[in-house]
DNA sequence: TTAATATATCGTAATATTGCAATATATAAA
DNA sequence: TTTATATATTGCAATATTACGATATATTAA
């Protein structure tokens, strides 16, 4: 095949996987660390940051915006990115709560 | 292409990226979440939980393992499995880390 | 208006992932 | 030994992802 089979998980497992498979990819990674890096989230020239093409990144920061990861408001002629504090604060708590779960197994 | 460009970005965030590409899978979350849910380690049957086929399964297995996000040991003529705390661990870190980073900025 | 700059979209080739039937392997039970 | 059970591997078809050149769009500057 190579179409997940969606439809037999549940919402929340599917969301979960879909955000993050928005994050792996290391271009990806790359984006959201020089977005915490700079001070400010006003920020053109994410494509001169990255080692690819112009299309590539813009389709790279497509998804990562459509995941809800980084949002972007336009300023001018150019972009401004920023990370998504909500969506980023929810995957921590996933793995906290997942790591709570394993501090109380018997392994 | 096809292939992502790994070698232009760091062994840190290709680490981070493939780490995130084993969670990025709706089986392999409800494998996880399986895992946890049953209170021991010792766990055959998990082809049983899931919607998918013998083979579909061992395949998604197999890539968390590699990933070292679970381990499994022979048992008899089953395989037990187990989630790696370290690796959940260290996950939750990443993320916390970067919430936090995120409290210092100014949007 | 026209040119420059920043980003998005389209089209397409290369590669990766997903899923499963068929089959192999390996241990346990009879 | 033979059979049953559990898991892994192989091979392959369907689909998804990645990357980028070419081109489109949209705003700013001249």
């Amino acid at each position: 095949m190579g179409a997940s089979k969606t439809e037999h998980f549940s919402d929340e497992q599917n969301e979960i996987a879909s955000l993050f498979k928005a994050i792996a990819h290391p271009a990806r990674v790359a984006i959201i660390e020089y977005l915490l890096k700079i001070d400010t989230c006003i920020c053109t020239d994410i494509v001169n940051e990255l080692p690819l093409a112009q299309p590539t990144v813009s389709q790279h920061l497509k998804e990562l915006k459509n995941a809800g990861i980084i949002k972007g408001s336009v300023e001018g002629n150019a972009i401004c990115y920023c990370i998504n504090e909500v969506i980023l604060k929810k995957i921590e708590n996933y793995f906290s709560i997942i790591n709570i779960q394993l501090k109380n197994k018997c392994c």
